[in-house]
DNA sequence: TCCGATTTGTGCGTATGTATA
DNA sequence: CTATACATACGCACAAATCGG
């Protein structure tokens, strides 16, 4: 015991070299988003590898959303500014073969949105509070007056105008991206069940109600009473999706 | 308005497809984990292309950690089980180029664990609740009696034992997810310092009694005081790796 | 134990369509 | 509009690795 572990050489391919050397330089910041990689024959020569070596590897990292290439552009890949999308993907994935249940998508929610109210009602500026009551407007713009009339497109957007001020403000960058990529894997699992309610328009007067309530909160700096609102709306609003037999879970996270 | 909305075709190329076609396969269940997919060159066939494209298609698949291919394996490539290294990748990679501080990684944390905690409190087994305990016990064993007889990589080990059944007993394996990866990526930035610390034996009983109130809490039901108590624990344990101008938004967290 | 069939890893040449100067 | 350079895709060849008999 106590003696030197050794672990298995794992045979490292050609391709994976190539990979980390390009992520190297791309993390590293010796490559930024817009400049672009030597072409393919250029690399080729320069890493002493053959062609499909070089794709292999360039598909990689187009995988992980790190460059893109399009056919016949003489410039080369471009390394390509960060995006969620990587991290989008393989929660997706996580989603569908562990077979995440929408329950636990939404719990998940509850937590992160809340705890980044909870930081927004200490930090935020007023030019963020700023931003959260335009966003509201906009969702009672889209809401409508008239019966009927309501846009529920533009109500999405102005929804998530809303949840993306208030990430900024809690100053969060990991907390505003996860809570976006699960946002977008709940909708795509329901936004069709909610297209579909016939009582749209009142779902959306009650949020808009909630939200403002949230806002209160936030502009007297009483972070756990928004958060705790938050949570409410949150269950109200996605509570009839779920399974009879998650709603306990989530309700545990209501006090 | 109105009228029919074209989007602009992209043009989708040919691994992209066998990409989607293996990958709907897997995720669908229609292959499971340990099968295997056809070989290279009868895929090849099978979905009329070369084999570059096929290799290249592959390639995307094993970066996104759904089948691994070991050269000379007559049986083709292997669809493995999940595993969050897809997610972990693309989580680090943040990390990197959005430079996430480690006041925001340890933020999160605190968030989530304390979630989960939460959540622990209300649904425990008592097998969880004495899985918790034995990880405490390896804990206390771990750091020893005697001076500098720590055993900081079981200790380490027990740690994440002890959380693993909290996130076990919280029910949500996406937190569960979340938080070691989160976990992984903050004790890779700080635990040569940790390492280098000559208080560690001070530090592992601080933590040891930190984790003995968490679960005397998670026994007695209160789900707040055990959150609380977590948070507070986690914030000494890190506090001191963190940025001055950063720890006020992790205090943020402690009420 | 060894050997042979099969497969993957890799390199290279070629044809084709595309984007840019 | 043309020329050039490029990515895409195909197919073959060879080496190395794996597995079954």
């Amino acid at each position: 015991m106590g003696g030197p572990r050794f672990e298995p050489v794992r045979a490292v391919r050609a391709y994976e070299r190539v990979v980390e050397q390009i992520e190297e330089a791309i993390e590293s910041g010796a490559l930024s988003p817009g400049e672009r990689l030597p072409s393919e024959r250029e690399l080729m020569v320069q890493l002493a590898v053959g062609r499909s070596t070089v794709r292999e590897a360039l598909r990689v990292l187009q995988a992980r959303g790190l460059v893109r290439s399009r056919p016949g552009d003489p410039h080369g890949a471009e390394v390509l500014p960060f995006s969620p999308a990587a991290l989008h993907k393989s929660m997706t994935t996580l989603a569908r073969v562990e077979q995440l249940s929408l329950g636990e998508l939404v719990q998940f929610r509850m937590v992160l949105d809340s705890a980044a109210i909870l930081l927004a009602a200490r930090l935020r500026t007023e030019e963020q509070l700023a931003e959260m009551n335009k966003a509201v407007e906009a969702m009672r713009a889209a809401a409508g007056t008239e019966p009927g009339a309501a846009d529920t497109e533009a109500f999405g957007r102005a929804d998530v105008a809303f949840h993306d001020a208030v990430v900024a403000a809690s100053g969060n960058k990991l907390i505003q991206i996860c809570t976006d990529v699960v946002r977008q894997i709940v909708l795509r699992q329901i936004s069709a069940r909610i297209d579909a309610a016939d009582d749209r328009q009142a779902l959306m007067r009650r949020s808009i109600q909630h939200h403002e309530e949230v806002i209160e909160a936030i502009r007297a700096g009483d972070g756990p009473l928004a958060a705790r609102l938050s949570r409410r709306a949150m269950y109200d609003y996605y509570a009839p999706y779920v399974k009879e037999s998650e709603t306990s879970a989530l309700r545990a996270l209501l006090e």
